[in-house]
RNA sequence: GUGGGUGUAGCUCAGCUGGUAGAGCAUCGCGUUGUGGUCGCGAGGGUCGCGGGUUCAAGCCCCGUCACUCACCCCA
């Protein structure tokens, strides 16, 4: 069903697939809000310099410039200033966050679901333009732990009530790794949770390999920072492993602590409030450096191979505005890429590709008027009704209802007679525009997720 | 950006050693003249991605180019 597009990494559906979609979009907007998120939209451009701000992540953005500004001649090329697209969610807010300080309550929650933009090659589950669905808890100053906790608990909830099958949340905690490769003695902690990082992809030996070369690591150590990553557990279980793993290291383990404090307390309150969701993965790095402490990332059973779809964690500094900080922790959905995995595996199909339920007949030019009278009749009462535009042949009219997969036909005869038909068993019954109204399961198209 | 694969009808794809461009599905029409789906018969639909070259002759061979796609990098 999903189609490849003429422009690569643009996708654009078909009315079926994009009410596949919407359904989804609802969703996540229901399940946030019922959280007390708020919902924001940010402009599509920031200016480069706050893109390029975080991080220094390389990403491929688009820029965007005025025509008539670049074919003037004596134009100078201007560096400030310079608008582009913004290629996540994150580093919108948080310029949005210093702007409007004034005006916001801290915690400050809110959910963004907006389109983002980034000029890779698309592959498979890439696009060049796709909806990203964020929430984020930001405090002014401190915001309490209980925050990652609460982001991992709504997250879990939002994707358990899509059509999507089952998923791991893979949670991990930066400070318990980087303060576990400290009392180890590994000085330069990023480059081993970069090589870490790459553990799924390559393999434990070509890890090894990559942590004594790039970070200095000897064999017993290296050999200890691939134990630890190679701990998972579905409860806190993990805690003792970690603990066997350090036992007789003397370096400064004060920074572990903390972090094996924090992820212990969330795996028991996610595993509490939606059982079976989340794990403690202790080889989940993230690429980006902004992370502080939780991280998470997301994979669906059975599509490993699409990669995360939805990842986040905790920053110590999502913004800074003079000597004031804000902490945040948040998370993202990829939702164009999980929209395009359930339809392209068929996980979720809508039951018609249009909103009408009743196909109004014309029978002659001259009875237009009057169909649209009895359409406005149904909608006054909120069924959907579409009326013909040529007075067809009945049997091409039934067949331009069932098509689409609009359930009714309604006839009308000179004598003003109305009766309804449903195009699936072929009944046609006697019927009042002022009282008919179709079954439940019929009068809006319906998302049904296939077993 | 680097490397591999693929470009033929709306879709999925055949096309032999270079010799007049095909099938299935879909669409449209008729059978059934204003109640669809099934069935039967028929019809329309092509810059063979684009440009050049070799040849009497190119969808096929050669060169270039573009697009799509997969992998790497990075990531939702």
């Amino acid at each position: 069903m999903a189609r490849s597009t003429s422009l690569s990494g643009f996708a654009e559906w078909l009315p079926a697939e994009r009410l596949v979609e919407l359904h989804m979009l609802d969703t996540l907007r229901e399940v946030f809000e019922r959280h007390g998120f708020s919902s924001l939209e940010s402009r599509a451009v920031e200016t480069l310099e706050t893109l390029l701000q975080k991080g220094e992540v390389d990403k491929e953005i688009y820029a965007v410039s005025r025509l008539q500004e670049e074919l003037a001649e004596d134009a100078a090329p201007k560096k400030d200033g310079r608008l582009a697209l913004r290629f996540d969610n994150t580093v919108p807010f948080a310029r949005y966050v210093v702007e409007n300080a004034g005006h916001l309550n801290f915690p400050f929650r809110r959910h963004q679901i907006q389109k983002v933009w980034r000029g890779e090659r698309p592959q498979d589950g890439r696009y060049r333009e796709f909806t990203q669905a964020d929430i984020d808890v930001v405090g002014d100053g401190e915001l309490p732990f209980r925050a990652d906790v609460e982001i991992a608990v709504v997250i879990a909830q939002a994707l358990d009530s899509m059509p999507i099958g089952e998923f791991h949340l893979r949670i991990n905690n930066r400070k318990l790794a980087q303060g576990f490769y400290t009392a180890l003695g590994l000085e330069d902690t990023t480059a081993v949770l970069r090589g870490i990082d790459k553990l799924e992809k390559i393999g434990p030996e070509r890890v090894a390999e990559d942590l004594k070369t790039t970070a200095g690591a000897t064999d017993e150590q290296a050999r200890k920072a691939l134990a630890l990553a190679q701990i998972r557990t579905e409860d806190t279980s993990f805690v003792d492993q970690v603990r066997a793993l350090t036992e007789g290291l003397t370096g400064d383990t004060a920074l572990l602590e903390e972090g094996l404090a924090e992820l212990e307390e969330l795996i028991a309150e996610v595993g509490k409030r939606v059982p079976g969701r989340a794990v403690a993965d202790l080889s989940i790095a993230r690429g980006l450096d902004y992370y502080t402490g939780t991280v998470y990332e997301t994979v669906l059973v059975g599509h490993e191979n699409l990669g995360s779809i939805c990842s986040g964690g905790r920053y110590e500094s999502l913004a800074s505005k003079g000597r004031r900080t804000f902490p945040g922790v948040g998370i993202s959905i990829g939702v164009t890429r999980l929209v395009a995995r359930v339809l392209s595996s068929e996980m979720a199909t809508a039951t018609r590709s249009v909103p009408a339920a009743v196909y109004v007949a014309l029978r002659t030019e001259e009875d237009w008027g009057a169909a649209q009278d009895v359409a406005d009749q149904l909608r006054s009462r909120g069924i959907n009704a579409e009326v013909a535009l040529k007075a067809e042949k009945f049997g091409r009219q039934i067949r331009h209802a069932d098509r689409r997969g609009i359930p009714f036909v309604w006839f009308t005869d000179e004598e003003g007679n109305h009766e309804v038909k449903d195009i699936r068993s072929g009944e046609q019954t006697a019927a009042d525009p002022a009282t008919w109204t179709p079954a439940d399961d019929d009068m809006l198209p319906r998302i049904v997720e296939s077993v």
